[in-house]
DNA sequence: ACGTGCGGGACACCCCGTTAGT
DNA sequence: ACTAACGGGGTGTCCCGCACGT
């Protein structure tokens, strides 16, 4: 029944606050980012944002829960799912989410799940359980989905799933990080080619 | 009587007042640190700190200049520089400061220079341009070492050295971040093998 | 069907925010007390809060009118009614209240009606009103029970009762603001017995 | 040498923030009284404030340690220290007190100390263990008067010196509150005159 | 009779910078 | 070279009250 009655913006509420939040958190960090600017470019209140979460904590795990999570599984996780060519799958998204991002000019902003991590982790049980989770289940989607090439024979049977898993994810952290840094398209798509020679080098 | 006159703690006041700072920027980020802390930790006052830095910005610069600059270059860059076998003096580089930094319990504090990159890359161009000319030197000494080991059969001589500096520079992104977002001393150990394995197979 | 319908706890909505509020407003006082922990307590809403008083101001008049007033009548007042020996009658209840607030621990809040007195008699003419009423039936009772014990021979011909009802009410408010502040037991029943004493002295 | 610089309304901005708060606090209660309008009276900033206090209870407590206690002395145990009557003199205060607070219209805010002992007891130990140890002060003065008047043969050798510095004390907190919940002069003076016809029986 | 979503504003905190003075 | 007092302003928090809807 969902009393959201549909807000002038045509959004819920909530929901345009949980989108406000992740830009704003996006571009400024956690600790950066101010309520005022979120409830100002979400168009509500002040009242509004604290009747729908606790406070900028709880506000900032929903969009962890709410907004990063399924940003992750749509972007990285859907389509490995059922693929019997992994490598290819994975070199595919890199290539595709690299140029996508130097052309939004994203790029320079960096990964939003990743960015989140580095800042709060250390200061934060919260946020660092929540994404810590979602990274370790992004290395296990990546990791079946080898075991599922090796098997289907596009993989070579010496390599290690788990290891692959782990380079796969922590690469990921390191080209985006690479782009963020250096604001450098070059530079970020020799990243992503040095990463997806190495994959190569792994397929049957 | 220059005013490096030694201050009650052994210290001349700035390099006190930059390691402090070194050390907040590490634990709570820049926008997080606080200059107040910073001077209560240091031992002196704020007039101290703005009479030696213009503001909160300059001491972020000089922090990167005068504290991580010169760590990043004793660490990593050094005792590669008139190395003959490049490979085996990464692969130790890496084990030994994994080893180190997980002894000592940093590893969930990241690496310094990639935090401040993180944070502040996207939002002020004084700290990206610095950091991102030590992420530039950094690769050149290793793409330099590199050339030196192919020259001097240490390395297969397919590899291209420019695509191996990217790599290992992006590597050690996505290894720290992994320890730090994971809290995880077996995740972080797994992830420098699977760079050494990696970094194994280009050896001769 | 009128709105006593018994709700989930078995006690009418109205009843059980009356009792809340009255808990909320002793411990934090009225300025401090907070509309939203009341209704929580109550496990009630505050649609419902607002349904059945105007506002936090009514709230407060009512818990004076309807949970404050009937506690000091059926603590001070009704025993004091018939009683031909009114020294005794006090003596008995003040000890017996003393001694029922340190077994409680209630005693470190002081009285809840001179509480509200204190804080909200300079602020709120609807509070000072209402409370002032109920220490002028206190203090009229008592002078009425001392005529009566004079009549009866228990009280020495020459005490002015309306005198003695003045100094009761006001050593009422010192000693439970004695015990408040002090938060010792022994003090609190040394200022009671210094009241005995006094009593006693006026008994025939 | 204090570096107070005398401000333009001729008093240490510290001095105007203490008497500020203290106004505000009277009046409004430590919980209902606001630092903007401390600062605003004072004609201080908020930076002002904070860099004198550490905070609104650190300012509550300089508030009993710096205005209320040299108060409370002033009014009530400097004549009281080398009199050999002190019957006379206890007398004497009150009804001087009571007269002065009724012409200055103050009798309705009741007793600073007695006010924040109140409100702040059940809530703060910093605010308790101050004030309680104020009161306690007081009990020992009034306690070592009474002996010294023993001693001078102005008081009757019966009397329990201890037992009548409770009452006293005791007594001002009623009264005070009395007059503070009635509004009524006239009430208030009845209380201070069977306090002071209790005292006369006393006296030698 | 009562529940939900929300408005608007005040609050204490505390930050970074400056200025007058030593 | 260094200090202390102080200026403004922005932060997250959270409160009381209303307007719907059922």
């Amino acid at each position: 029944m969902q009393s959201t009655t549909a807000s002038p913006e045509g959004q819920p509420v909530r929901a345009r606050i949980l989108m406000s939040a992740f830009l704003e958190f996006y571009r400024n960090g956690f600790q950066g980012g101010s309520l005022n600017s979120i409830v100002a470019a979400a168009g509500v209140t002040k009242g509004a944002l604290f009747h729908q979460f606790a406070g900028k904590q709880e506000l900032g795990y929903a969009v962890v829960d709410e907004v990063i999570a399924p940003l992750l599984r749509q972007r990285w996780l859907d389509e490995l799912a059922g693929s019997p060519r992994p490598v290819e799958a994975i070199q595919n998204a890199f290539r595709r989410y690299i140029e996508e991002d130097i052309a939004s000019g994203a790029f320079v902003q960096g990964c939003p799940m990743n960015n989140l991590a580095q800042e709060m982790s250390p200061l934060d049980h919260g946020f660092r359980s929540r994404i810590d989770s979602l990274y370790s289940e992004w290395r296990s989607e990546v990791g079946r989905a080898v075991r599922a090439g090796i098997e289907a024979g596009s993989v070579r049977t010496e390599v290690d799933p788990d290891s692959i898993a782990v380079l796969i994810v922590l690469a990921q952290m390191g080209i985006w990080g690479t782009g963020k840094a250096s604001q450098d398209p070059a530079l970020m798509r020799a990243s992503g080619e040095a990463l997806c020679n190495y994959l190569q080098s792994q397929a049957a």
